[in-house]
Formats: C-alpha cells, structure tokens, sequence
DNA sequence: CCCGCCAAAATGTCCGTACATTTGGACTAT
DNA sequence: ATAGTCCAAATGTACGGACATTTTGGCGGG
C-alpha cells in the first residue's frame, strides 16, 4: 500500500510569505502547513512533497524548509524517513481529553460549581526569580494572582498564576472572586487560549496549605504545572497548583508508541 | 550578575569522537555535553562558550554544533539568547516522563538504563477483589505481576501489574527480571499494545513503600493507574504504579477545548 | 554622574553545496 | 513466479558563507 501525494502545490499560499517580517520564513512555512494539514489539504497519512519541491513551492532555500519541516516533526504533525518521505500522521482524537480546559470549565463538566477566593493579586514585572520558561521576557509587566479553588464550596486546590499582561492592560481590575481567568480574557481582551501544557508531580501539604485546603499536613497533592500559549504559539501564562489527591486525579489517554 | 565561562575546553573530549561512526556527529556532541552537564563540568546557571569556539574545539562545522546545541536547548538543558549565550539550566531533579510508552523504553529515550526486581509473580483468576475494570472478566486467568522498578540503579517507582492470559499463555514462565513485559509480549506472542488510558493522582509513602524505594515514611508518591488496550480495543491489563515524587514527573500538552 | 551612542560578541536566520543512507520499485536472471 | 541486483528518489548529515538581531559593556559628551 503506498500512499499517494495528494497535498496540492496550488495550496501553498506562497503570496502569505513575507521575508521582511520579524517572524521567521521557517515559521509563517511552519504554520501555512499546520492550516493545510488542519483544513484537510494534507489528510492524515498522506505523503507530502519532497523537501526540494516544497521548498521551491515556497521559494525558500532546502535548510530554511528542513527547518519548518523539523519542527512539525517535533510536534508529531509528521514522520519524516529517509528514501520514503513525509507523512502526515493520524492526528489524535482529542475530543477523549476532556479535561485539557479550565477550571471553571471542568467544574461544569462534572456538574459542580467552581468558585474562587483570591488569595493574592497583584502586578508586577518578570524577574530572575521567576520561573525559567519566563526567561525570555525578563523585565515584561505580569500579574500574579494567587486563588483557592473550590468546586461546590469545597476547596480543592490552590492556584499560583503568573500572568503576562502585554496583551491585556489592565487585567489586575477585575475581581477574580466573581470571573474566572479565562473568561474574562475572552470576554474583555478577545484572547483566546490555544495550547496547554502540563506536568504533573505529587508533593505533601505543609501548615499553610493544610490551613487552606481544610486537610491536615502531610496530606498528599496533586502538583500541576501548567503553561498556556496563545494563537502565535506565543506564551501567555503560567500557573502552579496545587490539588487534594483525594479530589482531584487526572485522565488522558495515549496510543502507544511502538 | 553575569556568569563566567566555567566549561573548561580541555574537558572536551575530541578524542570520543568518531567520523565513521553510524552515529552522526551531531549526536555524539549532545551526548558529550550531556555528560560534561552531568559530571559537574559545565555546572547550572554556568556560560558555555560560544558556538564558534565550541565548533572549533570539537573540530566540526558551526552548522553541525549548532543542531547538537538545539538538541539539547529542546530537552532543556540549555537556555539559548542571542546576544548573551548559552547557559546550562538548573536541572530538576526529576525525570520527565511521557506516558505513551513501556517504562523500558522511556529510560531508554532518557539515555538510562532500566531494570526490574519482580517482587510477586504468581498466576490466578480474575475474582471480586479486583479491580473494577476487570468486572466483565471474572474467572478469567491472569499473572499478578508486582515489580520495582530502577532507572541507572536507582529505585523509581513500585508496579503492581495484572495482565490477562487469555491471549499469551505461560507468560509466567519469563523471567522480569531481565526482559520488560512489553517486549516479551511483542517478542513470544506478536501482541502489540495499541492504546493505553492513564488516571493520576498522588498519596504518601507506607513503611513497606518507602522501604523499597529508599525514602521516608509520608514522603510523596505519584499514583498512575494504567489500562492498555490491544489492537481490538480489547482489555489487556491494569497496572497501578508508585512513583517517587522527587524522581518523577508526567508531561503533556494539548490543544485547549475553548 | 548619567545618559546615549556605538562597537563587539553571540546567537538567529538563510542561502548554497556535496555526499551518505535508506527505501521501494523496477528489472534481470534463474 | 521468485529471488537478487541495481537504480532513482527522498531524507539525513555535514560543510561552507553571509548577514540580521540581540545583548552587554565601554566610551564620551553633556
């Protein structure tokens, strides 16, 4: 069974090519594939051009197309052999993960009521003790909020944020006791989160945490790390929390990685 | 602040390097570094020299050092600005684990080696006292399989495995000690993994746990209950496992369900 | 003393070339 | 038909150069 080339050339919209703007040829090359593959222009398990085509389709240089290329690999969009190709993997089903969402959202999903209580709020800029995937915007202005969570007036957890506020001034005017973060982005900034990404840890309670979580120290939590990029892929957000093990656990399923 | 250059080029092992080798050049770099970071050479927070002296020290072209300091700044240990250099991040203490694969073959993408010590190996039948997914299954037969688990000789979490028979007779008669169970499923009976569904969420160490895996009484464990489906989506096998919280972390990333 | 400008250093981007390796299919000989 | 050989295609590896961008720090002018 050999798979047929089926990406059309004529869909590269070479002309959304601009060499002149900051974002690099890789990466306005990087996300043209990314739409034609989500449109259904490169289905799953099609084969895309060779390089050599692809990069005189865009009229960039084989290394700048590799680059792009590499990337999407990276990312699991494609599987790149020598003397075969490129194929476009079956993208997984997402629909199953249910809980890749918001707190609020996932509260509602369960048929609970999230609530918050802000701990902290306050703004501030990026520091050399923030955490290192803000390394790259040293000195940007940020708010920090600081919440504990309850679903049906039960806490469950305690949420440490660090929010860039580059695109959305203003944001340490809102009462975070009565809107969720993610609402209020949407509904007063039109931003919108794209991609989330966790690591998951387990740590104990100490007085503190105990005192808020109304369990005793030593109890076991949950530690999730999230970071959040917008549409550019650009980083948004990072956030710590901290969950009751005996509320909270976490699913996802894989397929398997041979 | 700025930090110095500590990465002394003599440590640099040009000698290691093998232009004939099948492993490309690029690689056996990232892994010489790798070990420079890991024996102390190049400590946290220090400055590596730049590109074009490192290049120069291993005798390589700038383009082929690059791809091995790319390599190495997308598994994180690295930090890469221009303008200022490349600084060796604080490396965490725990391992990142991607649960889309056998823990075999996740210490092997680490670069470590993992062994077992099988605790239990017994057969049986599926009865009331087992866990729910198993309902449907009653009387069935099955190994119990309890393991521990070491990465480089370190013990890294405790697995308590019940595998369903039906399909892989006598599977008691291996020794998991030495193989991985995935690998004598796929090796003795052509039976491949298909997809595999994962629940996480934390508890605290027990005398007997801490015992085998060398910490204290309360300290935090990471709880994986792990279910795997063959190519039918048939059930296959439960396995709950205890992971050291100080040697473990579980890394995902989606896209958000606005 | 402070501020702004400028230069040096370092990484980032992009181009070109050459050859190696892997893969799959076509072709040939049996 | 079948097995083995060979070739073309595609990606992988590695070299080279050129210029852009970012950062740091030094140097002067005010």
């Amino acid at each position: 069974m050999t798979s047929a080339v089926h990406l059309e050339l004529s869909d590269i919209r070479v002309a959304v090519l601009d060499p002149d703007s900051p974002v690099p040829l890789y990466h306005q090359i990087e996300e043209d594939l990314r739409r034609l593959i989500k449109e259904g222009a490169a289905p799953s398990d099609s084969l895309l051009p060779p390089e050599i085509v692809l990069s005189q389709a865009y009229n960039v240089g084989r290394h700048t197309m590799r680059m792009a290329l590499a990337r999407l690999a990276a990312d699991g969009l494609i599987t790149r052999r020598a003397g075969r190709g490129t194929i476009v993997k079956r993208q997984p089903d997402r629909t199953r993960f249910l809980l890749d969402r918001s707190f609020t959202r996932q509260m509602a999903d369960m048929g609970r009521t999230a609530r918050a209580r802000v701990l902290e709020q306050r703004t501030g800029t990026i520091d050399e003790n923030s955490p290192d995937v803000f390394a790259v915007h040293l000195g940007s202005p940020c708010l920090v909020l600081n919440r504990l969570r309850f679903g049906d007036d039960e806490p469950v957890g305690i949420q440490y944020s660090t929010i860039l506020t580059e695109h959305c001034p203003d944001l340490e005017k809102y009462d975070f006791n009565q809107s969720g973060l993610y609402d209020v982005l949407a509904r007063e900034y039109r931003l919108t989160v794209k991609e989330i990404q966790h690591t998951i840890t387990a740590t104990v309670a100490d007085a503190e945490q105990a005192e808020l979580l109304q369990i005793a120290v030593g109890d076991p939590l949950v530690v999730v790390r999230t970071t959040t990029f917008l549409d550019n892929d650009q980083f948004f957000e990072y956030t710590t929390s901290l969950y009751r093990a005996d509320k909270y656990e976490y699913s996802t399923r894989h397929t398997y990685a041979a």
